[in-house]
DNA sequence: ACTGTTCTGGATTGTCAAGTCCATTTATGA
DNA sequence: TCATAAATGGACTTGACAATCCAGAACAGT
């Protein structure tokens, strides 16, 4: 990298990380050489190593960043407002619709399975997302707790890790069958239990 | 391959197959080569190819195959023998231990979000791991509810699904956080949800 | 013991992908 | 405008890996 990026460059960086991140979405991380990303975002080798003087590995780490901040915005505002039945039910949908349509693949869950358990830096990356996305959930399900809509009785971390599990189970199982049957079973089987 | 294994031969195929099993589970797919499972194993390329002439992808199909039905079996006896809540919770429990204990990684999970996309017939295998599985927890709870100890209002396939999926995403949250909050949270609170 | 098959060792080949290097073009800022 | 730094193009090197091949050892059934 060099000392400075100018407004081309900015542009270039992020070109290609975005360009990664959907090139590994769609045809997986096993198949994504730097060639497909080279094809997909119209660079040159020299335009990677400059941005990415380590190299593959520091691209990943970035688009693993990239993916994790993904996750979360696709939730929002709808995440930070989760305060009534009507806005959990609103948020429960668009997350079986997002997935549903584009999601046979959770970009991260086919960064996590490859570097997740070697890579420190990725497991970080993943780790410090999960942990923001239950504290929304859990901060959530007090906010309706306080609003008397949810029992006191439900414990909110323990609910909002289900609740994410559901989600990233569902997933993988979504990717492994094609059908989203198991995700929306194990969703609203979590949500119903938050209606004790 | 040859017309006939011998005892000797047998022994080798199983070796090589447990051996890939347990390297990818070890050091993941990605960084898993001939020469890893070679190193492992104490073969030569010969042998590989010999019993498995089409390659490192006939070989990956036995494994996952090989893995498939491990999951399953690691669950038996108990998995076809649901029909109280003594027998669910000793299932749940040895669930919890196996994957707590040796489980960082789950082999088949490596398998399915490199090949499982990709490779019909790897999917076709996962399909069918995840059909057997569910189609025991369901019976397991038919049965439970012919006893009286699940109410009847339950459904059976969703429940299912909403238990294998807490299970598969709370593997992935291990692996990638190296706790098991997740997987418990997420078992015990659909679990929670058939006492209803 | 013998004959055909199965099993094993190791050298070799070919392919592909990551990473390096240098030359050239384009932008920035005084 | 001019000097400096950043951005880009593309050929080249290197190494890892799957896969092939041939020769020889071990084995099974007769």
């Amino acid at each position: 990298m060099t000392a400075v990026l100018t407004k081309k460059g900015e542009a270039t960086r992020a070109r290609i990380i975005q360009g990664s991140a959907a090139t590994i979405r769609e045809i997986g991380l096993a198949n994504t050489g730097l060639d497909q990303i080279r094809a997909r975002t119209g660079t040159s080798q020299s335009q990677l190593f400059h941005y990415f003087p380590e190299g593959k590995a520091e691209l990943l780490l970035a688009v693993a960043d990239y993916e994790a901040t993904r996750i979360l915005d696709d939730q929002r505002p709808l995440l930070d407002a989760l305060t009534s039945w009507t806005a959990w039910e609103q948020w429960s949908e668009r997350i079986l619709e997002t997935y549903e349509r584009e999601g046979v693949h959770c970009g991260l869950s086919a960064l996590t399975s490859q570097l997740g358990p070697n890579d420190p830096q990725v497991r970080a990356i993943i780790g410090r997302m999960y942990e923001s996305w239950e504290a929304a959930l859990a901060e959530g399900l007090r906010a309706t707790q306080r609003a008397g809509e949810i029992s006191p009785v439900v414990n909110p971390e323990i609910a909002a890790a289900a609740l994410v599990v559901s989600i990233q189970g569902g997933i993988q199982l979504l990717a492994a069958t094609g059908s989203a049957r198991h995700l929306r079973a194990a969703v609203s089987t979590v949500i119903a239990s938050l209606r004790t």
